[in-house]
DNA sequence: CAAATATACTAAACACTGTTCAGTAAAAAA
DNA sequence: TTTTTTACTGAACAGTGTTTAGTATATTTG
């Protein structure tokens, strides 16, 4: 019978249409500015129809993060050609600020906001880990692999420069996106430069 | 007459009296959970009472982040006995590193959260700038140029090295604090000792 | 087909939040 | 002593996330 089939389909449809509109109106207002009680507004349901698909805020965000990764990973599969490991790292590096820059607020989601981290621990026990960033960190960890393979980079702990290497990105654009660079009084284009200057310099350090 | 005199005092105690009554609760259960109205019930006031010394909560919790930069700095001012600029400029990291680990409320005020900028971006305009981040990073820009003038360093520009040198510290701890070495699903304590081997790592880089 | 059950949904409440404002009591000045 | 200023507050406004009891509707069962 495809009765069970078709309230399945329409199970998925409703928390799509939440987490759409819930999305929406994240890029546009916030995480703080957008409420549950707006988005059950804006899909015109009540309030307690959304905990009916997610057991909290924090769980429906969570699933908004992992739209910010897929768009990301979408983004650094364009790397998957460059033969050259460390150019790869570079680009990955570039992919990486540039998305952060253009989408601020999916990035703050994605590695700044407690909220979907908060979910995700929750979630844990049942074998589940942190698939997004698990896979984003797999794509930097075996380039730099790579890279020590080649001996193109100096360091040769693959864990530890990849740590590093995604902290500085991070750093980098988490300083701006969270207004510290405010401190160096510059216009915001001057520091956008800056951004991919100093990812340059720094891979730059890294070649052998 | 001295009455004028006795009131400001008073004045001050009071304020002083809210920031630390803020403080202790907010190193204890965080930004979030620290509400105004908690706050004034433990000074055993109404909270309107708090609006006639702060604008608003993120202007109080300006003042806290003040408190959280002076600890800092005071810890910096260890550093200055140190003559070799690129030694000094990795223990700059190292305490940079430790304050974030041992303070990670503070270092969350300090740098992640937005509420102390917002009263910033307010305060601007009458000359103001953000104080407590031009002195650090200050100390910061000095140790670099140091290493630059004495050849001790491969970067040229003082302002590219101590924009990725502080990035690469703040995303190193500030991936921490928001949770999201969970990826790489190592134990606490094995993380904190990849921070500083990423950094010692980070400052060999950058060695000529 | 009628009765029983399961599903989807909501109104209303709970316990909070930051913030404002009219009103009050006490202190200081006139 | 009267007036003015200061310090403070009760109560309200407009929100927040979340839970629960109750209600229609749809589906399944006898």
């Amino acid at each position: 019978m495809g009765i069970v089939e078709r309230k399945e389909r329409d199970k998925q449809e409703m928390r799509d249409k939440i987490v759409e509109a819930a999305t929406r109106m994240f890029l546009e207002d916030g995480y703080e500015k957008t409420s549950i009680r707006n988005i059950a507004e804006k899909i015109e349901y009540s309030p307690a129809t959304i905990y009916l698909y997610f057991k909290d805020k924090d769980e429906l965000f969570y699933a908004i993060h992992g739209i910010g990764f897929e768009m990301l990973l979408k983004e650094m599969e364009t790397v998957a050609g460059i033969k050259n490991p460390i150019k790869r790292l570079r680009e990955i590096g570039v992919i990486y600020i540039n998305f952060a820059l253009k989408n601020p607020e999916y990035y703050d989601l994605m590695f700044i906001i407690r909220a979907p981290m908060n979910s995700l621990k929750e979630k844990m026990g049942d074998d589940q880990c942190w698939k997004y960033g698990e896979t984003t960190f797999t794509l930097l960890f075996q380039t730099v692999t790579e890279c020590i393979e080649q001996k193109l980079i100096r360091t040769k702990d693959p864990l530890v420069a990849s740590m590093y290497t995604w902290a500085s990105v991070h750093g980098l654009v988490s300083l701006q996106i969270r207004d510290r660079y405010q401190v160096m009084e510059l216009p915001e284009d001057e520091i956008k430069k800056l951004l991919i200057r100093s990812l340059d310099e720094l891979i730059d350090l890294m070649k052998t």
